[in-house]
DNA sequence: CTGTTAGCGCTTTCAT
DNA sequence: ATGAAAGCGCTAACAG
């Protein structure tokens, strides 16, 4: 374990100070171009190495961004993350990945994590504890920005928010326009944010159509993305509904099989349409009508934001709604 | 921006030394009970917050684990990933991510990045480049554990494999014993070593049944998780194969909707597998014959690796290869 | 444009 | 079981 080459070797080496050296190695423009070239030589020739911890203790930044996300095997939150991932290293900074798996306790820790770690920003996927706490303190106060991606309301923190809303609303409405009267909407829960805007963008489409929300047709379940057992809720009334609404691709893909091997057709019986654009929806058959949010770009987005709220952006950045598309399949069209 | 809190403020005001305060901190044992109990009601009495640089500056160990991973937006990387941060945040260290899109160029500089930011280990997933060069260098002299995922060959990182070879062998060997003479092969291309282990296990199985590989039956084009273009090869020659081995589900079933809109009957005419269990293979008609690889559990066990090389980890860990596990569905069996 | 000086906050011998 | 002292390697006034 030979003694590392530090600024002060390459100072002695170079017959000049080590503040120079360190001024030069950063670029900074007040060092003529002639000692920085001959100082770059000599720390290349030494095998100099940069120590980010000397740095980071001086400077009190670390070039890390935290990112929470609920999880990973999912197309959307993949899609963002690596949409982060990629603005973030193009900006020089690492990301710093947690997983909260739905739960607001591994949430908490991951938060304390990152906080302790002294991430300079932080951006959560689909916040599980909407609610200021001990843990949200040190991000909320401002201390260090955080950016909230899909969740309208967070302790005041920016927030980039793909528009579940009018998105749900539209998606609503093209199922009205082709002749559905009785459309049920099938959704994990209304404690995330966004599938409660998405079940709000229901209602109002609905209404504005002049079309009853009937309580019976509004199913919350939270393993609907695993299992259809809440269909025998469905098949039990009277009349099947004519069409169905799915909050997630996911647990579209999961219900049709099972609605089709009890002899429905779709979309002759029934219209299907689910949410997210989730490969799966051109694979299944019919092919899915659904809502597509261009995951890669709500996270390069993110990205940017979060890099210019730390001032680390030039230009200021002003996010944009990213926006979202209606993409109309088989399953609610007849062909 | 108020002067913050350090462990010199808890020691005036704990009447004792920093050295004491930082060990009552780390919770060495040298200190004593009532001291040390005395010590941490102060830091919380004073808002006391952990400065990690300076620590780090004195042991040279920031606690974060560099991940690179080809992509995300992947059934197998994600899951794999997944893993990965869930033990090494049990273990309490960071998951710094890096993507290389399959780009060497993205791949080096992730590794550059990493190796600056003084990571304690890094994870390769699927590594583009699997010759040493002046970026790996540090991580291949040991001077930084390395353990890679997916790939037998690089420089001499500890090693995470999936058995690509075996599995391969087998579900070829599966194909020929439903009664398939002429088998396709259709893989993105043999850089990734993992994909080229699936072709040799492919070859193997031949040979082993005295079958001849055929060359034009050996399709290489790294468009195929995209298009299926390469068909018309497939299409041109006098006679069909009976059975496409598809090196990844994801190529699988972007061709089979093609296949049977081309009349094509599946798997009365061509029996059809693919390679990693993505859900999409469950999804698609006919469900589709694949191989299952556990990716969270790869994930889980190469961060256990890493910590135990690092020597997080009490227990010395020994790897295990991950089983993979042949999983027979409707598309290379006559229901 | 370059040098001097004084730390950043913690860990770690070496004493006692 | 606790304290004194010496840095880790870099950066940022300030001075020239």
């Amino acid at each position: 374990m030979s003694k590392h080459i530090t600024i002060y070797d390459i100072a002695e080496a170079s017959q000049v100070s080590a503040s120079t050296v360190s001024r030069a190695l950063r670029k900074e423009p007040s060092i003529g171009r002639e000692t920085r070239k001959r100082i770059l030589a000599k720390a290349e020739e030494l095998g100099y190495r940069f120590n980010p911890f000397a740095s980071n203790l001086r400077t009190n930044r670390t070039r890390n961004i935290g990112v929470i996300t609920p999880k990973l095997d999912d197309y959307y939150f993949s899609g963002v993350l690596g949409g982060i991932e990629r603005e973030l290293s193009n900006g020089g900074y690492n990301t710093i990945l947690h997983q909260s798996l739905g739960c607001a306790h591994r949430e908490k820790a991951a938060i304390s994590t990152l906080h302790r770690s002294r991430v300079d920003g932080m951006i959560m996927l689909g916040p599980v504890v909407a609610q200021e706490n001990e843990y949200t303190q040190a991000f909320s106060n401002g201390e260090v920005p955080v950016v909230v991606v899909d969740s309208s309301a967070w302790w005041g923190a920016r927030n980039i928010s793909v528009d579940n809303y009018t998105a749900s609303y539209e998606l609503t409405t093209h199922l009205i326009q082709v002749g559905c009267r009785e459309i049920a909407h099938v959704t994990t829960g209304t404690t995330v944010t966004s599938f409660n805007e998405r079940l709000n963008g229901y209602k109002a489409a609905l209404q504005y159509s002049s079309l009853p929300v009937v309580e019976n047709l509004v199913i919350i379940d939270d393993k609907c993305e695993t299992s259809p057992d809440y269909l025998d809720r469905l098949f039990s009334r009277e009349r099947l509904p004519d069409a169905i609404f799915f909050a997630s691709d996911v647990a579209a893909v999961t219900a049709i099989p099972f609605l089709r091997s009890n002899g429905v057709r779709i979309p002759e019986d029934i219209r299907i349409a689910g949410f997210g654009n989730d490969p799966l929806g051109r694979i299944i058959e019919p092919t899915l009508t659904t809502i597509d949010f261009a995951p890669v770009d709500v996270g390069r987005s993110s990205a940017r934001h979060i890099l210019s709220l730390i001032g680390d952006l030039h230009s200021k950045f002003e996010p944009q709604p990213v926006k979202h598309q209606l993409i109309i399949r088989h399953s609610s069209t007849t062909k």
